[in-house]
DNA sequence: TAGGCCATCTGGTCCT
DNA sequence: AGGACCAGATGGCCTA
């Protein structure tokens, strides 16, 4: 990544501002209640000079308040204050105080900006995500099982992964799929880029990167794709996709987990969107979308930490049977709007 | 070297 | 008045 943790000090400009402002800010920045400007123990100036600075600037307020020597009335308007040494020395202290509150608050979008990065289906620690890149891959992934779930069966990988590629650049494209450990080259596609399926199951095809209509048609099968793909964060596959998946590389670990993030999502038609409080959660648990096979209902309890119906047909995760699906249309809706 | 991405600074606006 | 939020400007770093 290319940027340091926030609290390097070698990244702080001015270490007096919010140097140790720690990661989880945004309490902080609440409560960190900023110290008068005179009372800093790093005050600009010696208080002798603040306080006579201080002075000269009530009396001049006061002639203003009042008029002048001479009896005429203050000047009509807006006052003009005139930028004395102390003015000028707290304009800069407060300007000082709201570059250090923007860094914190920039640092505080930045962190939640990486709690996303690890729950989109495409982490790793070594090579985020840009911004806009992950804003866009959460938009899709949050849309996809928004389909998943309006649908009410086990998805289509093919769209699936489709649709968590829609409007990602093609560089991200290809990290998605390499962290899907895709073979591009042997997708086969059509003129307009979508995958073909003729003939073949879609899940034995491999997926090709997706071309947003504002990025064009891709050039050639799988250009620059899992050559280049850099080492991600593999998800779960089981059996029936193995075979369409290169091997795993041993960069790609899964982060531990870091604490209550976001819904816990497995997609492999069973998901739950509930948090299962036990002591393995904590430990056990990888982010990401688990391909697995779907059949072996008993296998999956093994390998999954999600619970499935054993008398309920609808694939997903009985928290599920809870909810209102008439809400998923109108999540859709808002989606689309 | 150009372009992308990022952190930071800065001034403006809005709200309390 | 002061803080939050925003967007533009700027410069640094990295990569193709």
């Amino acid at each position: 990544m290319l940027t340091l943790p926030f609290e390097e000090p070698v990244m702080m400009p001015d270490p007096q501002f919010g140097a140790n402002l720690p990661r989880d800010c945004v309490a902080e920045n609440k409560s960190r209640k900023t110290d008068t400007f005179f009372k800093q123990d790093k005050s600009p100036m010696p208080e002798s000079k603040q306080t006579q600075d201080e002075d000269s600037e009530k009396e001049e307020e006061e002639r203003e308040e009042v008029g002048d020597e001479n009896g005429l009335p203050r000047r009509r308007g807006p006052r003009k204050k005139k930028l004395t040494k102390a003015r000028a020395d707290r304009v800069k202290f407060r300007r000082q105080e709201a570059n250090s509150r923007e860094r914190g608050r920039m640092h505080c979008l930045n962190n939640a900006l990486d709690s996303l990065r690890k729950v989109v289906p495409c982490y790793s620690k070594t090579q985020k995500l840009s911004k806009i890149e992950t804003l866009r891959l959460a938009k899709n992934y949050i849309w996809a099982l928004s389909e998943i779930l309006s649908a009410g069966k086990r998805p289509d990988l093919l769209a699936f992964v489709q649709s968590l590629c829609k409007g990602l650049s093609q560089p991200t494209t290809n990290l998605v799929a390499g962290c899907l450990q895709l073979n591009a080259r042997n997708f086969p596609t059509d003129h307009n880029g979508e995958a073909s399926h003729s003939g073949r199951s879609p899940y034995q095809n491999l997926y090709p990167p997706y071309q947003s209509p504002e990025l064009g048609t891709p050039t050639g099968h799988g250009s620059g794709t899992m050559d280049s793909a850099k080492p991600f964060r593999p998800y779960n596959y089981c059996s029936t996709y193995e075979p369409f998946y290169e091997s795993t590389s041993p960069e790609c670990v899964s982060p531990q987990f870091e604490g209550p993030l976001s819904p816990p999502i497995n997609f492999n038609g069973i998901f739950s969107l509930k948090h299962e409080e036990t002591a393995e959660y904590g430990k056990n648990y990888h982010y990401g979308m688990h391909y697995c096979a779907v059949p072996a209902r008993g296998s999956l309890g093994q390998s999954s930490m999600f619970r499935v119906s054993s008398d309920s047909h609808f694939p997903y995760d009985l928290h599920l049977r809870s909810q209102p699906y008439a809400m998923q249309g109108e999540i859709n809706a808002a989606f689309h709007n």
